[in-house]
DNA sequence: AATGAATGAGGTTTCATTCAT
DNA sequence: AATGAATGAAACCTCATTCAT
């Protein structure tokens, strides 16, 4: 029952373009059934919502029936909750946590936000939010998360403060955190700038005014 | 926070064409069935989402039977459309219509989404822009209210320039995009930044870090 | 408040082609709305059947509300019951009734019904028929009918039979169901064989057999 | 009384493939749901109409829940399809399958529809004619068989002729088509005739006539 | 005589979930 | 670990009918 984890999940692989991506020693079928069931779920509560994913639809995707679902997930919601936990290790945002990220990474790392191939990120991230805003244990994991980022991030900014590198007068935990709202702002790309996603120079432009914002000199 | 309607749909009432449409005993306007409606299913849809809100519970909001809505609205789709389009009376950022718009009252638009009150609104606008990355016309009538209100931005920041009163090397659509971004951004602040709502201090922030964003000296 | 009505949507009426069919002054509406009803109820029974037609749709196929039906019928099936009735009057079979048609005009009769013109004739009986296989008193009204309709076309053959004109071998009574099962097979031609309604040959065809039939010589 | 089922759809069996498709006790083959909803699904048709017959009605008389239904059939519509297709094998127009076809047969095939038992039979026949005056894909279908069953009957009269069985005069084709005509018509016997079921002097007359019609000698 | 809002029942269909196999 | 039949609830929507105006 309990989660093991082993091999985690790294849900959108196939950009970095691996040449082989097989199993170990190509019997198995290189992915868990556990495996296959989240990342359906995960594109499909990013495309059409939590609602408006339905388990059979979910299992159609993952080529097993509804009910085998319910030998690994207790319930959609648990399906769901699972999904989020997992959301965390596809956005950049989570990721660069442990790297201890210099303060100069960010603009960057908020910018690629603007790329097109991150738009199932971008979706799903909405979703997970909008999840929160409606599920209380989703909320409960998503705050976890979210304030762990900005904490990672406000302690970067607070190191760049002293390297000299940001402008020390901007409050560094109130700087993390509206870069957040900024970055959260550019998930809804798709629908706000449908036209902008992946343009060059806007990328260029908010990399450079999220410098701005954050004290860049 | 009355309704002005200024410029009504106008579906259902042009037949009588009587110049009053005061109700019966001229007392209270009561509030149209329609009216009742739409504003149930605002509130509905902002906080369980599209899918989430049935037309029973929308019904039984507004006083009636689920039946009874359908001679108000063809489908929850078109009921969806039309709290999408009087969405945009209620969003700040759409009301400022551009005419007044001077630039300088950017910042202070934006920190207003920031205030408990301004739920509702940041929890339907959310919800609008998901149902838009889902329905074709959502999507299509809140691109063009969005590409207004970027247009009315975008021009009130040029003009300041040309004012002198902010700084003009800065591209003033790109900088009205990524303001609009950040208002984007804001409206998460429920589930991203639950304790800073209603913050002064934070408030004052976002204004002091948006006037820098846009170019403000 | 009034309605003004000045184009009447006259919906299926050039059917009966008679020359001039307005009311006695010209004043009022050539036909009454009580007639509208009736007819958009027949052409609409005929077409998608009694569950099939809805009241809102016979409704605005007579230009008015599905309320105002019920100043003039009691309920949907009563309205059922008066269109049966008039059925009558459009239907070749039951028209010569008095006429005390003469026997050898009966092939001519049948085969009437192959012409193309008769369509809405021929799905009318079939429905007020499988009607009546559900109907109690749909089956009362309409076996009156048949039966005195049956009843003349024996008479009529017995008469015959006493000319000399047909074989006074055949049992009048029995001929006479057994043309009207014949017709009653005609009426499904449109299914049956919708490539030889207004065939010439097989009207002919069908007017020699039937005389065989009845036992003309 | 048994289904023979010759040439069974094969829509669900196909997989197990195993030889023996038995219940689980090998007791009795314990009709499959399937085929208990479509044998419940022909009577309601047969008695209250396509329309009027619902399917949490069409479920209570399977024994199931109407959601159940959908794990058989895809739409109520496609139910009706697959109940059109079976009623060829409870037809004996249909059943006779030219191959033993005498034509000295067809007027006891057709005498045989005046007898009591096949009330059911007459009354999906006609609900399968009104239906296909709706449905396309049900018109189609019966097409199909219907044409399939007037060439067999027209090469059985053709033999006939040849045979000097029947008069060479008559063309083969248009008797054939007259004679499903009658037939058709014999089926509303219910509502036409309903003293005449079962009777066996009418049935004698009806054979006689149709030999007649058909050309015998 | 007619409207239009409203109801309450009922229609088809989908869904999350369970369970025997 | 998985299937597939089944359930029961609930969804959207339509309908026949009523009634105040």
């Amino acid at each position: 029952m309990i989660r093991k984890r082993r091999k985690l999940p790294a849900n959108k692989q196939s950009r970095t373009a691996g040449p082989a991506r097989r199993s170990r020693n190509g019997a198995k079928p290189a992915e868990s059934t556990r495996e296959r069931i989240l990342k359906s779920a995960a594109t499909l509560f990013a495309e059409h919502g939590f609602e408006g994913s339905s388990m059979p639809a979910i299992a159609r995707t993952s080529g097993i029936t509804a009910g085998a679902i319910y030998k690994h997930f207790r319930s959609k919601g648990e399906l769901l909750l699972e999904v989020v936990k997992r959301s965390f290790e596809s956005t950049p945002l989570f990721i660069q946590d442990s790297a201890t990220g210099a303060a100069t990474e960010l603009p960057r790392l908020a910018s690629v936000y603007t790329e097109p191939e991150l738009k199932l990120v971008r979706q799903l991230s909405i979703e997970v939010h909008s999840a929160a805003s409606r599920d209380r244990e989703v909320r409960r994991v998503l705050a976890l998360s979210d304030e762990a980022a900005m904490r990672g991030i406000g302690d970067a900014i607070s190191v760049a403060q002293r390297d000299g590198t940001l402008d020390p007068k901007i409050n560094p935990d109130f700087a993390a955190r509206l870069f957040c709202v900024l970055v959260m702002g550019l998930l809804h790309m798709d629908t706000l700038l449908p036209n902008l996603i992946g343009d060059k120079s806007w990328r260029d432009f908010v990399h450079e005014r999220i410098s701005t914002l954050i004290g860049s000199r």
